[in-house]
DNA sequence: ATTGTTTGACTGATCGATCAGTCAGGATAA
DNA sequence: TTATCCTGACTGATCGATCAGTCAAACAAT
């Protein structure tokens, strides 16, 4: 019994993996509304019929999509934050590590996840609450570790820094080998292992650079003067 | 003669603006496919044949609304630029100023086309061609400028380092208050002005941080040791 | 000045295609 | 049987696009 429910388990996620693995394929290439169930069905190899059995609308699937991506990534954002130990002299680059590192990687779902990722930092009304469910706990944990190693940074600039590094991100993830085609004749992409450390030492290099701004105006940070 | 010809050119160029500030709001608020010709219509008090009988297709008034607006940000951002020199000290924030403040200022046509600059940050397959056109020739200048005050930095580095920024400016400019609700308790958003100024401080020293590591590692910049 | 002609901006009606979603029922396993 | 998974056939709504035709202004001929 025990045995038959866990193949029936199974065999039932493995069905809806099936086509949730095909819905975000087809949401990263072609958008939410781009992006026809009939077209997301064929993707799957099953009846347009049964995305509405298993998610009753469209929306609903798309939800599921995000949902189920977000949480691979952000659990082991999670993770890997925990196991850090932040008064090390580097830990805000291991901050940024554990945020950029599950989204690069396999658990990153690939060039397929990234677009819908870059989708919702433009910040259309139709994403807003989900960004809230999936990615705003998370996003407080960061926060909170960014203003902890970066000694006194009041909240509100370590929520910049960290709004900032997700479009850095963004910026890379969707990439279409538009900074080869700026950067010149043939220049090769870099190794993801390598692109990781470009992005943390970028990152890192612009929140102590705000950092150090915020210390030397003793508190009020955003006057209008150039430096 | 001379009269009613400019009076008839400017009524005719009247309309179609109309119809392009509508498409452009229409556009940001529910993308390419989200957004309906007639709804486009109904935006601008036109039928939805006039859209066809202007533009031909739907394809056609989108790549418009991004032309028209593109011209406006990337026509300031150069002339920005050249009256800058680049041989003083804070020449790389200057660089970036250029490049954010027409985004950022009234050119930039507000919320509007923030949104769909977003979008074209996730590089999906329809605005590739478009955003090829539109923004990578700009793009190539700036590119070029960071490398010059960058010192020894090579194109790719350089690219890299635009391509970040354009990251950066996108999870701005469509902000949708999203690091004041991480930022804690009733956090007020930063002044547009003072926006600017921490976006640049963030750019320049992330992009100073990359131009440092790749130095010290003697024209071997990518490696993947940890700094 | 008063005609007739031409042009360009614009619209309502309507097209076939495609959209998301519904439903009755077949298939399969317990 | 009963419950769950799954499909084909179908619907009304809406999509982008096309078309014939209206209307006012510009022009030309008288």
């Amino acid at each position: 019994m025990v045995m038959l429910n866990a193949k029936l388990e199974r065999d039932r996620v493995h069905a809806l993996d099936v086509i949730l693995n095909a819905a975000e394929l087809e949401f990263s290439e072609k958008g939410f509304d781009g992006a026809s169930m009939k077209a997301l069905a064929a993707r799957a190899n099953v009846s347009q019929s049964l995305l509405h059995y298993h998610f009753n609308s469209k929306i609903r699937l798309y939800e599921a999509v995000i949902r189920t991506r977000s949480k691979l990534i952000n659990d082991e954002r999670l993770e890997r934050l925990q196991s850090l130990d932040l008064n090390r002299e580097d830990a805000l680059f291991r901050i940024i590590e554990a945020l950029f590192q599950p989204a690069l990687g396999p658990l990153g779902g690939g060039r397929a996840y990234a677009r819908i990722f870059a989708g919702l930092i433009a910040g259309h009304a139709r994403d807003q609450a989900l960004v809230r469910e999936c990615y705003d706990p998370t996003a407080k944990v960061f926060v909170e570790a960014i203003a902890r190693v970066l000694g006194d940074t009041d909240q509100r600039t370590a929520a910049q820094i960290y709004q900032f590094s997700l479009g850095v991100l963004a910026s890379v993830l969707s990439r279409d080998g538009r900074a080869e085609r700026l950067g010149g004749d043939a220049v090769l992409p870099l190794k993801d292992g390598a692109l990781l450390q470009q992005l943390a030492r970028f990152v890192v290099g612009g929140a102590q650079a705000i950092r150090d701004q915020t210390r030397s105006n003793g508190g009020e940070p955003y006057h209008e003067n150039n430096p």
